[in-house]
RNA sequence: GGGUGAUUAGCUCAGCUGGUUAGAGCACCGCCCUUACAAGGCGGGGGUCAUAAGUUCGAAUCUUAUAUUACCCA
């Protein structure tokens, strides 16, 4: 192996190797005599498709480390296992990449027209949609890619227009005019979910409208002037003394011709600017409804491009809505109409994707009536046949679900499913499969002309039937019957409402089951700043650049190119180049999956610091070195495969046995919390066991036992040391082996490569093809009964000695390499006894020269001294040691110690505590105690001696 | 305005159903190129757990209020 750990050399290598053989796959029979399948367990998660010509952000990368990780787990658990891929059309979003390349050739999509369109579009597909799925393979993602499913496939479509014939059936889809939100740059309806509303600076401006009789005028204020052209009314609150008796009376209404009257509604808050509101139905929302209420005229006044159309006054027909707006302002400025101007805030709808300003526009739209759909969809979560973890996004779900309107689901766009309605010249409506379905289900001959609907279906909706579809549906398939309902969907918050719901939702009505049973929600990755990460504030990081590296000049670039706002590209460029002065060092995809893993708390962001995946790049390579030490160690020799059953004679050191029972307890933690989704403690678990365990402790113990140097009081016979070499050879693959297990679902790839080097020692056979890849291994079962209790505590012991010597040793600057004398006094039977056995290892590790008994009554020379328990270690001082210094040292240790005490004392005075406390926590307490003064009792002893000398 | 979460060492975060003098990584200080690893080893310093009150024998942990902050919805 080499020396350095170099994660280039070996993933892309191993990635193929598992794509081609096949490892991702589940098995699958169609037999009704099932039998693998139907014994196992089956575990399936839908990957969330991305866009098929987006590219993998780091969203993305947190995203499929969960699921892989927890695919990988169960695929070793033994469960059948499956994580379907797929990419998604992103109706609107791909359209729109598509359009603007046209445009750059100077022409739009309707020069084009709509068949060359979408060719244009399945040929851009074919170019680009392969970005991503090649990334999630750089990721070591281990999704099924024979089984790679695209949204607009024939059999998806399929699922797309059984389910909308069925809704339209059963009147749970039907058409309507509505008001809806309206995107005048794309010339399409969008749902709600897509309007994000925020605060912008505005006006608000005071207008006189003038009583038709002359009498009198009332001044409405309002946020968009233009409006006032569809204006049908003027309401005022039923109570509104001021007004009361205009109710009924009706307005000239200024620059046009039309007379509109002063109704009365509760809507009205009289507190809120002149207490007096326009009311335009065609154009507002709440307008519409009161216009409802009143059967007010819905006067459209703009085109599909939000300019003013001919219902409004000839003058300003044509114009856009903010040139209409300065027009219609100076003209009522003119006629002395306009009463003020404010400042105002408010807030403003725009498109998620143009970035338009949304209009409220009344058009004929395709409608989900989602009432009831909703109502066995909440259910489900409150009788817990689905789960959300972290429990609390339950509540976020019910309070949309119990508030959620018509899910309205045509798109004037071309990119999608196009709605399987037609309409003959009468403008009735007949929805079918395919037009041929139509005609003979109503019995049309060919000279009835048939037009099908131009719209086509919101990306959701098909998004929506992915757990099925995917899986075959409508068809009877076996893929269906082993996976569905999925176990686990993993997923960011932001589209719980997008497609969480609407799956729950279409697969309780379509497969009478939910489409999973639990859904994981984790937080958003975040630069380190804690900013979310976007292409206009020039902070992304792509995922792909931590993995390979990237130099600054590159990287400024990146940042940089096609902005939006070209003017921030000075300032991204200043901070790109603080922040990386060196660029991005290659840190492979296993330190980036790790680093995602060990921060994947539950319900939380991440803060991306490159800190972090820097030190888990560094923790790869600390692994890969204790690999090394161990292959150097063990290769060529016997390892004692088959363990203790083959080979009785083994010798197991101390060392060994708390090692062995310390992987028991670290299997059983990882274990415990990857079934409970807590990625970050398995991975802190392996990161400490690694680490602080089995390399700063195991291995350094090991060498103890293997280096050729011998000791009077273990060596022996040369038999009984081969015995005791074997069983710390045994233990040192055998962890490893488990560990790199352990740890396989989390970083797949250096795991598989050290593996298969260890494997061999390990006894483990590579003859059938299942064995010849750790990811096909079982994943380890934590066995208690290889927990050895006396082992953990007797490992303290050595732990403390050792730990003792070492901070006298750094305390007064003795070199590292000095070899120590070191006296005792005061031990107990088991220290002795514990001395005996372990004295190879305790000087080797503390660096000793020779370990001797002191008789209580013995001559002690000046020392300075650890304590383990009552045992005291002096190391002499001669030459060594300054008094003063010790002395110092030792006050500070007793002053610790009596503050300690003080507050124990305190706790054991206290009546209530010592009545009321469990009798264990009191009894821990005591035993505190005189631990503590028997500690302070030796100190102030050692203390008094320096001073008499 | 309503809802949800967060606030613990200089930074990024653990701390499970209340029971050690509150932990880790990075950063910091000192010593060390010891034959797995300087992307390393050994040792060390650093926090009145946002604030206030309450419950309790006992609170970082539970309750309430306040402050700050983030997100979601209107």
């Amino acid at each position: 192996m080499e020396k350095i750990y170099n994660p280039h050399a070996i993933e892309q290598r191993w990635y193929e190797t598992w794509e081609s053989n096949g490892y991702f796959s589940p098995e699958l029979t169609n037999d009704t005599a099932k039998t693998v399948s139907q014994k196992k367990d089956s575990y399936c998660i839908m990957i969330p498709p991305p866009n098929v010509t987006g590219r993998l952000h780091m969203g993305h990368a947190f995203q499929d480390t969960i699921m892989d990780t927890l695919i990988r787990y169960h695929r070793m658990k033994g469960d059948n296992t499956l994580w379907q891929p797929g990419t998604d059309h992103a109706g609107i979003a791909t359209q729109m990449v598509v359009e603007r390349l046209i445009n750059s050739e100077g022409k739009t999509r309707h020069d084009v027209g709509r068949d060359a369109f979408i060719d244009k579009i399945w040929d851009w597909k074919k170019e680009s949609g392969s970005t991503i799925t090649k990334q999630l393979r750089r990721m070591g993602a281990s999704l099924d890619w024979q089984r790679e499913r695209f949204t607009m496939d024939d059999g998806l479509s399929e699922a797309v227009k059984e389910v909308f014939v069925q809704l339209y059936e059963e009147d749970l889809i039907y058409r309507g005019k509505r008001l809806v939100n309206w995107d005048p740059v794309l010339h399409t309806a969008v749902s709600d979910l897509e309007v994000i509303s925020e605060e912008e600076n505005g006006h608000f401006w005071h207008m006189r409208y003038p009583l038709s009789d002359g009498s009198s005028s009332l001044i409405v204020a309002t946020t968009r002037p233009e409006t006032m052209l569809g204006d049908t009314a003027v309401a005022v609150h039923p109570e509104d003394e001021r007004y009361k008796s205009m109710i009924g009376k009706t307005i000239k209404l200024p620059l046009t011709d039309r007379e509109i009257p002063i109704i009365a509604d509760d809507y009205v808050d009289p507190e809120f600017g002149t207490g007096c509101v326009k009311i335009t139905p065609a154009h507002d929302f709440n307008d519409y409804e009161m216009g409802k209420r009143h059967d007010l005229a819905i006067i459209n006044i703009f085109t599909v491009d939000a300019a003013i159309n001919d219902n409004a006054p000839e003058k300003y027909q044509g114009m856009d809505r903010y040139a209409a707006r300065k027009a219609i302002i100076k003209d009522l400025q003119q006629s002395g109409l306009l009463e003020k101007i404010e400042d105002h805030r408010l807030m403003v709808p725009r498109g998620d994707r143009s970035g338009a300003v949304i209009e409220p526009y009344l058009t004929d739209q395709w409608y989900v009536k989602i009432a009831p759909l909703a109502e066995p969809a909440i259910k489900a979560v409150e009788n817990g046949d689905i789960r959300f973890v972290p429990d609390n996004w339950k509540n976020t779900y019910f309070e949309w679900m119990n508030n959620i309107e018509d899910w309205c689901i045509s798109r004037q766009i071309w990119w999608g499913h196009r709605i399987p309605a037609w309409y003959d010249e009468d403008g009735k409506i007949y929805v079918g499969h395919d037009e041929k379905a139509v005609r003979s289900k109503h019995q049309l001959d060919d000279s009835i002309k048939l037009r099908q609907d131009d719209d086509v279906l919101d990306t959701w909706f098909s998004s929506a039937l992915w757990p099925f579809s995917t899986l075959g549906w409508p068809e009877k398939t076996p893929e269906f019957d082993t996976f569905y309902p999925t176990n686990v969907l993993v997923t960011g918050f932001d589209i719980i409402f997008f497609w969480v719901a609407r799956m729950i939702m279409m697969g309780l009505k379509f497969t009478g089951k939910v489409p999973f049973t639990e859904v994981y929600v984790h937080g958003l990755v975040r630069d380190s700043h804690g900013q979310k990460m976007s292409k206009s504030k020039g902070n992304v990081l792509d995922p792909i650049d931590l993995i390979d590296g990237i130099e600054l000049e590159t990287l400024v670039e990146k940042r940089t190119k096609g902005m939006m706002q070209p003017q921030m590209a000075k300032k991204i460029e200043k901070v790109t180049r603080k922040d990386f002065k060196d660029g991005i060092p290659s840190f492979g995809t296993d330190a980036l999956r790790f680093t995602f893993a060990i921060q994947a708390t539950t319900g939380r962001d991440i803060k991306f610091d490159m800190g972090r995946i820097e030190g888990y790049r560094n923790f790869c390579n600390k692994l890969w070195n204790a690999s090394r030490y161990v292959l150097m160690n063990t290769e060529g020799h016997d390892c004692g495969i088959g363990g203790k059953e083959k080979h009785t004679d083994m010798i197991f050191s101390l060392a060994d046995k708390w090692i062995i029972s310390r992987l028991q307890e670290t299997k059983k933690q990882v274990t415990d919390s990857l079934n409970t989704y807590r990625l970050d403690l398995a991975a802190q678990a392996i990161y400490e066991f690694t680490w602080n365990e089995y390399c700063d402790w195991y291995l350094e113990l090991s060498k103890s036992v293997l280096s050729s140097e011998s000791d009077d009081s273990t060596s022996g016979e040369a038999g009984l040391r081969e015995a005791q070499q074997q069983g710390t050879r045994y233990t040192l693959v055998h962890v490893l082996e488990n560990l790199l297990r352990i740890t396989h679902p989390i970083m797949p790839y250096i795991t598989e490569e050290i593996w298969q080097r260890v494997a061999p020692l390990a006894g483990i056979k590579q003859d059938s093809s299942r064995q010849e890849t750790i990811m096909l291994q079982p994943y380890p079962v934590p066995d208690t009964n290889k927990i050895d209790q006396s082992a953990l505590v007797e490992m303290n012991w050595l732990q403390q000695f050792i730990l003792g010597v070492r901070q006298i040793r750094s305390g007064y600057d003795i070199k590292p390499g000095k070899l120590l004398t070191v006296l005792l006094q005061n031990g107990s039977a088991a220290d002795k006894e514990r001395l005996l056995t372990n004295k190879l290892m305790l000087k080797k590790l503390a660096r000793l020269e020779s370990i001797k008994w002191l008789e209580k009554t013995d001559e002690v020379p000046e020392s300075s001294t650890a304590l383990v328990g009552e045992m005291q270690i002096l190391i002499p001082m001669a030459g060594l040691i300054d008094i003063d210094a010790e002395r110092e040292r030792l006050n500070k240790e007793i002053d610790n110690n009596q503050g300690f005490i003080k507050s124990l004392e305190g706790k054991l005075a206290n009546e209530n505590f010592v009545s009321r406390a469990p009798e264990n926590v009191v009894a821990m307490e005591r035993q505190k105690l005189s631990d503590a003064q028997s500690k302070l009792k030796n100190l102030t002893e050692q203390l008094e001696k320096l001073k008499t000398l």
